[in-house]
DNA sequence: ATTAGGG
DNA sequence: CCCTAAT
């Protein structure tokens, strides 16, 4: 449990339990189990009334995880604590069901409040681990006789403002300490808690008493975090006002609360902490923002999408928790950037929170340069769980291998196809986030059908942002704010296969490895025959819920728009387009019209029908045709100077114009700048255009 | 959204 | 060609 938990804790991320931590501590907590005979009772604070339903969360949340692990890891142990949990699941639920129908929704509000302390030093962890089997055991004693957790203890009678925090309040009970029969109990979530109040012992129980199992893990922080993000991630919390304390908030006038204000944690508050402090207060206005919906409709589905995996086993349906990605977002928001990601979060989801939108599309349309192409989106292999807490990194992939099939339509003009396909459909946020979006063109597997990075030697930059373009820039840094990895499939024309007129591209990608796998996009590039046009379409699944993104760069209509193979021998980059002596005539007629500098509008007259141009385009061009013309002494007739290379020679003619525009544009704007901005100047110099060729 | 320039 | 700054 070193290093995830570590470096987590390190760069005070709010990455609470990462699957790996859970795991760890899972395991720890097999270990130790048999020394660690039980956290003593301890108070946990206060609790009020009423347990929570947070308890399915979390226990859905654990499933889900030992899920996922159990697939890794093939563990027994883990097995039979993920029946017992499922057990417990059903428990909880039956019950809450129960209570639910009983029509008594206890929107008990219990507040959970969390300083931004941070006296623990990380270094601490590093021992952790040493010290983990052996000092916990020893810790405090405890009333043996504390009831066992299941039972709640804090009855209603305590205000929801009460803290007891009283250690002599035994909550905790050592009875349930065995692994295999912790019994997670909810109940003593509900009410205040002031973690920061509580001892180590304590945090010990109510972390049991989230998660279902002990933990072994001292240090503080850690716990807290844990706690805290436990229950936020649950979906109690639109049930429970969690509250993030800093050195401000105070939900009562509790006595606890104003301890905790105090002494205890206002000294030390490291750096790191007031990340989490933000994060933690960004949670909370998010689960303020998004009340209690959850008791009135209990059975509500839940879109969110992220735990579809679980939720289909359950009878209730959880009515949504904070998603997977919002936690991804808020804990990614904390470094350096966090100005844009919050800019951009707020942006995208119009309520400046989580969109719910599903995350499930079987089927979408998708227009692209206003041809409609379908997309379908497949899941092969219903893989991927939710953990409780998701950590910024994409820690489990995709396992099942999945294919791609695409398929290509003759109807658009766009040289080359792509789909893209977003993994993680629960990546969608700051889709603008600035360019920086980093596209990572990794594809490195054996297929030969999917491109190494070699392929594109022109760099990484060009082709992100081709791609983005290709997307219209809109699509294309997803919702993703992290970093989105591409993967790109160049489908040859081995895979690709002709139906009638339209092409299907079968992709098998069980080859690609697993970090293609984990990619957020995959774009397929697809460049069959010079003049046929295509748009692909394509599904493919992972099990996860993933967003299929079709992209058909109806720009081009010609042929070398992806990568292409000189055929002098080099590699021509992405987009590049070898200028036709026609376009270059046309260039120099627009400008000799229109001025050079107007690009915009020769771009319009004179190239409307080659798409691929673009002002910028003919700029650079003009720019070149110029350096040329003046490189190009006057003797030097037939063709451009320049012998072998792979460009086509420009006719010297036509640099001979290219250097008369310029020259007399240059002059003529100084003298007859009146004219010219009065009316159209240009048009004498046309006349001194033609001729030439 | 366009331009102008640098890379 | 790409990217960015300036308009």
């Amino acid at each position: 449990m070193p290093l995830s938990n570590l470096q987590l804790e390190g760069d005070g991320r709010i990455v609470p339990a990462t699957d790996d931590e859970l795991i760890e501590s899972l395991l720890i907590d097999e270990k130790c189990e048999m020394h660690v005979v039980a956290d003593p009772g301890q108070t946990v604070g206060c609790i009020s009334n009423e347990e929570s339903s947070s308890g399915i969360a979390q226990l859905e949340s654990l499933e889900g995880l030992l899920q996922s692990r159990n697939k890794e890891a093939g563990s027994d142990k883990l097995n039979a604590r993920l029946e017992y949990i499922k057990k417990m699941l059903q428990k909880v639920k039956e019950e809450q069901r129960l209570r639910l129908a009983c029509g008594s929704p206890y929107c008990s509000s219990a507040y959970l409040i969390v300083d931004s302390q941070c006296c623990d030093q990380h270094d601490k962890l590093l021992h952790i681990d040493e010290k983990l089997q052996c000092v916990i055991p020893l810790q405090e004693t405890v009333p043996s006789l504390a009831p066992s957790l299941s039972e709640s203890h804090f009855n209603q009678s305590g205000s929801a403002g009460e803290c007891s925090h009283s250690s002599d309040n035994p909550v905790a009970g050592g009875s349930t300490s065995s692994a295999v029969t912790t019994k997670p109990d909810f109940s003593k979530l509900k009410g205040e808690i002031c973690l920061d109040n509580l001892s180590i012992k304590e945090l010990h129980e109510t972390f049991k008493a989230t998660f279902g199992r002990e933990t072994t893990v001292k240090d503080k922080q850690w716990l807290k975090r844990r706690i805290s993000m436990g229950l936020t991630n649950s979906c109690d919390v639109s049930v429970t006002s969690f509250i993030i304390k800093d050195n401000k908030l105070v939900k009562k006038e509790n006595e606890e609360i104003s301890n905790c204000m105090d002494g205890s944690y206002a000294e030390d508050q490291p750096i790191g902490n007031q990340k989490d402090l933000l994060t933690s207060l960004n949670q909370l206005d998010y689960h303020q923002v998004v009340p209690e919906k959850r008791l009135e409709n209990p059975s509500l589905d839940d879109n969110s999408g992220s735990d579809d995996h679980q939720t289909e086993q359950r009878a209730a349906k959880r009515v949504r928790k904070p998603t997977k990605r919002y936690i991804e977002e808020l804990s990614e928001v904390e470094p350096k950037e966090s100005n844009g990601r919050l800019m951009n979060l707020a942006k995208n989801s119009g309520h400046g929170l989580i969109s719910l939108k599903s995350h499930v599309r079987p089927v979408r349309n998708v227009i692209l340069g206003g041809r409609t192409v379908v997309t379908r989106l497949d899941s092969l292999g219903g893989y991927g769980i939710q953990v409780p807490c998701v950590s910024r990194v994409r820690r489990s992939r995709p396992r099942k291998n999945f294919m791609a099939l695409l398929k290509f339509n003759p109807s658009g003009m766009g040289t080359e196809a792509m789909l893209v396909k977003k993994v993680h459909g629960d990546h969608s946020f700051p889709p603008d986030d600035e360019k920086e979006s980093r596209v990572f063109l990794k594809a490195n597997s054996t297929p030969e059908h999917v491109v190494h990075q070699k392929f594109n030697p022109s760099g990484t930059g060009t082709e992100a942002t081709s791609i983005k373009k290709a997307f219209g820039d809109h699509s294309f840094p997803p919702d993703d704010g992290k970093e989105s990895r591409v993967l790109k499939v160049i489908s040859t024309p081995e895979h690709v296969h002709h139906q009638g007129d339209a092409c299907h591209c079968l992709l098998d990608l069980k080859e690609v490895s697993e970090y293609e796998r984990g990619v957020d996009l995959v774009v397929f590039i697809g460049m069959p025959e010079k003049d046929k046009q295509f748009s692909v379409m394509s599904a493919i699944g992972l099990g996860h819920n993933m967003e299929l993104k079709c992209m058909n760069s109806s720009g081009d209509s010609d042929d070398n728009v992806v990568t292409v193979p000189t055929p002098k021998g080099g590699i021509r980059r992405k987009h590049h387009r070898a200028w036709t002596l026609t376009e270059v005539m046309k260039l120099v007629e627009g400008v000799s019209s229109y001025g050079a500098g107007r690009w915009s509008e020769i771009k319009r007259l004179e190239f409307a029908s080659y798409s691929y141009r673009t002002s910028v385009d003919l700029k650079d061009k003009w720019r070149n045709l110029l350096k040329a013309s003046l490189a190009q002494t006057p003797q030097d007739n037939g063709m451009n100077s320049r012998k072998n290379t792979g460009a086509m020679p420009i006719p010297a003619p036509i640099l001979l114009k290219v250097r008369e525009l310029a020259e007399m544009q240059a002059q003529v704007l100084p003298n007859l700048s009146s004219t010219k901005i009065a009316g159209s100047p240009r048009k004498n110099v046309h006349e001194k255009q033609t001729g030439f060729l």
